[in-house]
DNA sequence: TAAGTCATTATCCTATAGGATAAATTTTAA
DNA sequence: TTAAAATTTATCCTATAGGATAATGACTTA
């Protein structure tokens, strides 16, 4: 899709997935979990996958129900999560 | 894929998605922005895709990138708008 | 009543997100 | 040190999310 008509660029979504990622593997290395355990919790059979969306490889990222996923079994609530995510975005 | 390796169920996530467009709705009607005016916003040319993804047919929901845009549009941060849509869940 | 927004339903298409696989590398612990 | 566990890189495939299109309906006001 053509995304030009929205004023908001491109590499500011980019960005943000890629905080996105960092701060799922802060938070999974922060209570010991490892890929593959946090992979499977959340239906992801390819830790390769579950890997380059933690480093925003390859394009790859997490979405919504991945996250929604990987809250639930971290424990926490995604607004918690996203409060986070906007602490290290805007710095 | 095959999700049933998580025990985290279908339903809930098919759930949560609806909440997500059932907020956008209520938050975009709020601040008098027609469904054409946020698709645009957005980067969709589709009114037809957007409404969808507001009211949740044929499996159609926004995704990161969306919500990313659609909280800059309406000026809240997604943490905040994520705490609302949890309100909205667990009731 | 017609014309004009605005929204919804329905169907179809395709670019790509999601995933599989394999091999390399890095880390850990014995 | 070496073996295993954990992670990353790289490439490839395909199911489906994202979107286009068209037709329908609902609401407004001229």
């Amino acid at each position: 899709m053509d995304k030009t008509l929205s004023d908001i660029p491109e590499k500011e979504i980019k960005k943000y997935h890629k905080v996105v990622g960092q701060h799922v593997k802060l938070l999974r290395e922060s209570k010991k979990i490892s890929q593959l355990d946090m992979a499977l919790a959340i239906g992801i059979k390819s830790i390769a996958f579950y890997s380059n969306c933690e480093n925003n490889k390859y394009d790859k990222h997490f979405n919504m129900e991945h996250l929604y996923k990987i809250c639930k079994t971290l424990g926490i609530q995604m607004s918690d999560f996203f409060k986070e995510v906007e602490q290290d975005f805007s710095s």
